[in-house]
DNA sequence: CGCCGCCTTGACTCCCTTCAATGCGAGTGG
DNA sequence: CCACTCGCATTGAAGGGAGTCAAGGCGGCG
């Protein structure tokens, strides 16, 4: 699977090469602040959205307030489609960004023209909707523990560049309240499960945003179930 | 999106036909008996597949034994697709089923030589992808009551053929077991739910596996959040 | 310095799980 | 026909894990 994640619209060289040929001129830039939202869920859909730089959420907002963040984004993702005219979700940026805008008529009309193009939208499609169901099962199935390990060697796993990726420090661009988002819990379990991976020395938190995975393996079993309550 | 379900190939008589004419004679038929699994998680994907008759589930297995329902599936549906080239799932009958094989390779080929067959099945994958991430929202931020109310008013969506849904009697093809694996929660849970709902007059149930909304109005207020607590 | 947003920690509550027993309908064989 | 069994569904009691409410802590910035 993560081959397959370099492949396809995550690993844009090719892709997009063919789609800006295809589409010239119609696309363009646009630069958020920390913040600012991209799109709103109602809104209609006009766009299909790549990231240059920063880090995006896409999230749904339910009548109490409460949130779901379906996926964060990075440099690279490509995202904002829609089966539906409108938009589903609404997409922020949690960092400043910079967003290459492909009008989706277009897009869309590119993409199914060219079979190859098909084949790697098709892909990147399967790989979200795998992504998603595996986040269901983390949700519905994992301790707070579990998920927030999971959470933590997923980000490994994305962190490119590091060669000792359990060695490596890392740098949280959401806030606790986004990671609690995403992962069904409230900002408060995730402080405390966080804590508790810290006295057990499986990370060590140079401050609060800032982190190096000490002990993989352990964070690997506990994401496994192991020793995965708070007590 | 109820509009969206009946194109693509969820209402799948122009894209069967075109699937059919550009595969001719590879395309094969199965019959499973309830219980029995069409493919299981890790074995290689070969087909992918479409229901002519009977419903089945889809689902997959923690090391622990917890098990994730990802999605059910009914008569029109197809299913199957994988990024990966073994199965990500297992896909187990629930009922009778007479399934549809269509064989993998000259499957994505052919979808991806026709662009409108591109476009539908993309369509398709769109309109899976929101689901999911619509139930990562329940089971990540509602109520167990919450839940199952959602289940059954998507429920009652979801059964065609019907003019009056709300009075519409249902028959649950699943057990109890897989309500509740594919809710995120436990069978104790879901029965004293449904137990609850029944109490209130909402629901009525002539046997444990079909029952009729009596109170639609209800059912979708406690789907909203109101009164959602089993005490 | 003092405000402000984000993070952390504590105490208590409660919804859901866990464990355990019972009910119930269908199929089977004596 | 009835006794028996087996899988599924239901109900009860008890406990725990995460939520809720509330009070600081910490760092950045005007």
């Amino acid at each position: 699977m993560d081959k397959l994640e370099r492949n396809g619209l995550d690993a844009p060289m090719i892709f997009r090469a063919a789609l800006v040929d295809g589409m010239g001129a119609s696309v363009c830039i646009r630069h958020l602040k920390a913040g600012e939202t991209l799109y709103v869920e109602g809104e209609s859909a006009d766009y299909c959205y790549e990231i240059v730089s920063g880090v995006m959420k896409e999230y749904n907002t339910l009548e109490d307030g409460k949130r779901q963040v379906a996926e964060f984004y990075k440099a690279g993702d490509m995202f904002g489609f829609s089966e539906s005219d409108d938009q589903l979700h609404t997409a922020e940026a949690i960092t400043g960004c910079t967003v290459r805008c492909y009008p989706r008529e277009a897009f869309m009309k590119t993409v199914a023209a060219s079979p190859a193009l098909s084949a790697s939208f098709l892909e990147t499609l399967m790989t979200r909707l795998h992504r998603a169901r595996e986040r269901m099962v983390m949700i519905g199935r994992m301790s707070a523990m579990q998920r927030v390990a999971t959470f933590l060697l997923r980000l490994a796993d994305n962190t490119d560049g590091e060669d000792d990726a359990h060695l490596a420090q890392f740098h949280l661009a959401m806030s606790r309240q986004d990671i609690a988002d995403h992962l069904g819990l409230t900002i408060e379990t995730v402080c405390r499960t966080l804590t508790e991976l810290k006295k057990r020395q499986i990370i060590v938190m140079e401050s609060a945003r800032v982190f190096t995975i000490a002990d993989l393996a352990s964070l690997e079993a506990v994401a496994m179930g192991a020793r995965s309550r708070l007590h």
